[in-house]
DNA sequence: TTTATTCATCGTAATATTGCAATATATAAT
DNA sequence: ATTATATATTGCAATATTACGATGAATAAA
């Protein structure tokens, strides 16, 4: 066990949770807001500003990668890391559709 | 190690971070995505509905729970499960405040 | 060519998550 | 009192995540 069974979910249900689990670490919050403010910038940047070894902050900005929320243009020996604005929206998007499903739901009590 | 250092990240990062961890597995959504729609229902419903056993349905329960996004009202033997409206709103709003923090952010790309 | 810089990857230890059978608990019905 | 119903909890196995030191790869500077 300890393996989630996707294939009882929808597509929609599996993405959202699959994105969410990227923003599950606040690690990867706080690129994700450090990039926001700085448009861009590189891995030493992070490992800085965050205060995590060079290798986990490198582990965190692959997985936020790999989810296709950033992405790294090779500049010499450093790696300009900024927001894919495109998967940003979508993101945001898949979100908001979420939690506005049913506006009545947020209004009152149910049980 | 395995340890996530919460101590180094601001309350805001850690709080988006827990709530995207609740959201992040699809049975979570999908018992979500079933309360937004039906309004209300008891765990046993969630076992046909979505095909987990019910062991394991009862575990992402207390997880929202837990996260405060449900609430429980005992009714006899069953339990009446709901989305809890004030919370849902909260985390809508700690959401979009992190998906806007910079609208320009989304409108081209950085590097 | 040698050295420094920057980042990725590998290996590993500690911890967390997922799923379920079995069991416990608590109320309702007979 | 006994039985049925509904849910929670416990214990366990499989897997995933988190963090970091050590190492590798690739470019820039000396």
């Amino acid at each position: 066990m300890g393996l989630t069974k996707s294939d009882i979910f929808t597509e929609e249900q599996n993405h959202l949770a699959q994105m969410a689990k990227v923003l599950a670490h606040p690690a990867r919050v706080a690129i994700l807001q450090y990039l926001i403010k700085v448009n861009q910038c590189i891995c030493g940047d992070l490992v800085n500003e965050i205060g995590l070894a060079q290798a986990t902050i490198s582990q965190h900005l692959r997985e936020l990668k790999s989810a296709g929320i950033i992405k790294g243009n090779i500049e010499g020996t450093s790696v300009c890391y900024c927001i894919d604005p495109k998967v940003w929206k979508d993101i945001q998007q898949l979100f908001d559709g979420f939690f506005n499903a049913n506006p009545q739901c947020q209004s009152d009590d149910c049980c």
